[in-house]
DNA sequence: TCAAAAGTGTTAGGCTTACACCCATGC
DNA sequence: GCATGGGTGTAAGCCTAACACTTTTGA
């Protein structure tokens, strides 16, 4: 076909690549990471970091590879999401996406824009600029499935820091719930669960007593039935 | 690198199938659909129905259609499941699979082989033979979603027919969640789900008083919130 | 009349929810 | 001492789970 095209194949090859949806939460909003596109197509808009897979990696290597290149950020949960496939969803050539979902806790330095992404930055979910290709989709996906997450997992302490109060903690799922929670009961509900356990340490700030901080008992995620 | 080669990209592309995972209940067990593998590799061996993805469909058309060509068995319940990407777990070349899990009800007429499937039968999940590939792995997964899903939605209608009595009903979650359950709470719990209608029709079978038979509300699967 | 499956209510205990006040601290 | 968030218990009602007998039919 073209000879100076060098990876040939008897019948035709979609590329693959990953995107990932990264959450974590500041200014009291939920907000998703976006890179600002260098290149075309969509040059110059907002999209979800991500790109084509290499043929050594499997596809969460190539998903943490990219958020590392594109972000410098590392070292977070990552969970498949879904596989998008639309034949026209690139305008280059046949791509398929296999997207994951990532969270992380705010405190987490800066993203800074690296490799072929201009720019990083995060941005609310009530106020997202328009995306590239059909990545709105998938972040609203992703939104979806960690809402669905919250109440039978342990998914949201991937929101906070190693050890948190849990007021702190309250606060995380009342965003992610958008609504609040009753106090005595949320606790209530903690405990029940098991999951958290006091450092026995203080956390001492501003006006007031100084709150109780604890850790999760299991800081790799774990499913629990109610 | 090989001119009698006609499909060429600037860069290596994986191939892309996907494998589907059919589900139904024979014999008063969980079974799963395979085909006999016609071709290299693993010629022989049972494997999941799958097949590589074309250019001008998406992944679930292409689930959907080799389904139809392996086996013969079409418009039935289909769900994305998970995308496997280990480099060597095709021995050919790099493939990706995007897996699928499906049910259908066992009066469905028995599946005849087709194209590249010298065979396609039924097994139970108890008595798989050795698979090609990593799809053992992927009936485990598609086994584990599928009991994750039983308490919060409509998924086990899929493998009803249209209109089938609650004796039948029960049975299928019994089988499925391998405990017996009690009559008439399960009756009370599908009553306040409000997902059946009576179809005024009974079923007479046997010598024992007929059953009123029911059909799904709404037959497109809907998540429930117990 | 017998066997076989269909159909039907009640109760106890556990879980969920609603709700209000004192505590420890910094200023 | 006052403002600020931290921390704690109880009671009502709802949901879940356990449990046994009558009905209808065909043979």
């Amino acid at each position: 076909m073209n000879q100076d095209q060098s990876y040939c194949y008897p019948y035709p090859h979609p590329a693959v690549t990953t995107d990932v949806v990264l959450f974590t939460i500041r200014d009291e909003d939920l907000q998703v990471l976006l890179i600002q596109r260098a290149n075309p197509p969509f040059r110059e808009m907002w999209a979800l970091p991500g790109g084509f897979l290499d043929m050594e990696e499997d596809l969460e290597a190539c998903a943490k590879r990219e958020l590392l290149e594109e972000t410098g950020i590392e070292g977070l949960y990552l969970e498949q999401l879904y596989t998008f496939s639309t034949p026209d969803r690139d305008p280059r050539e046949r791509v398929i996406s296999v997207t994951y979902f990532a969270l992380t806790r705010s405190d987490t330095l800066q993203p800074k824009a690296a490799s072929d992404a201009q720019e990083a930055a995060w941005f609310s979910l009530t106020q997202l600029p328009e995306l590239a290709f059909d990545h709105a989709k998938i972040i609203q996906l992703a939104k979806q499935r960690l809402l669905a997450k919250l109440n039978y997992s342990t998914i949201a302490f991937q929101l906070l820091p190693e050890t948190f109060t849990l007021s702190q903690l309250q606060t995380v799922y009342e965003i992610l719930l958008n609504e609040k929670l009753d106090k005595r009961n949320f606790r209530k509900g903690m405990q029940t669960r098991q999951v958290l356990r006091e450092t026995g340490k203080l956390s001492r700030t501003g006006n007031h007593r100084p709150a109780k901080t604890y850790r999760v008992i299991n800081p790799t995620r774990v499913e629990i039935i109610k």
